[in-house]
DNA sequence: CTACTATTTGGTTATTTGGCCAAATACTCA
DNA sequence: TGAGTATTTGGCCAAATAACCAAATAGTAG
């Protein structure tokens, strides 16, 4: 069995860890270099402890990084195959109806 | 802004729909050819009703295209870039601890 | 050591999610 | 038409999520 329940379960897990608007953001703004903590709460604009847990969630999936430098926490992408996925997924059309093709 | 937080809503919601290991199964079935919801139902071993919500919001996501023939209604995956995606997160490792570096 | 800064953790609450069951559709075929 | 099959929908409940605030922690610098 090439794609057991099991494998799926801790693949979606990961995919979890992007599956959020406020954590996508803070993936994508990560694409272009690490970031700080304080840096990706003004980038999301909630409360400094909602940005950490959602930075914790991400780092305990895997798909991020961090460093502590002076002061600070950075954060930064454990993987770079973000982007392509991002832009295939740009090109589906959402749709409500039964029938219909795309692409 | 190239990544708005409406941007990063719309595709949130598209991984979402692939975020929960039923439907993240489902996804990986779909990638060998289409299968009806009866199918996916023994694969996925939940109610046929839990099921078909799964399938709507893959559907309503765009991840999803279905399509009916004769009894049953077929659904196929809408695009093909998730075998790529899935492997490279594959090579992800989840960890607990800080200031750690992998890849 | 003490004050300060950056980040995390704990508690609480409101909302969303995912599951099952039962009932409703939708459609085919005799 | 009417039985039968495949799928969807609605209702309900338990569990998971995500947000905020307040408090704790870790570390730096004076």
């Amino acid at each position: 069995m090439p794609t057991s329940k099991t494998v799926s379960s801790k693949r979606a897990a990961v995919i979890k860890a992007l599956a959020h608007p406020s954590r996508l953001l803070i993936a994508e703004a990560l694409m272009e270099g690490e970031m700080c903590v304080c840096d990706l709460k003004d980038l999301v604009g909630a409360d400094m402890s909602t940005v950490s847990k959602h930075l914790r969630m991400m780092r305990q999936a895997g798909v991020l990084v961090s460093d502590k430098r002076g002061l600070n926490i950075y954060y930064r992408l454990a993987c770079d195959c973000l982007g392509d996925f991002l832009r295939c997924l740009d090109q589906l059309a959402p749709k409500k109806a039964v029938t219909k093709s795309c692409c």
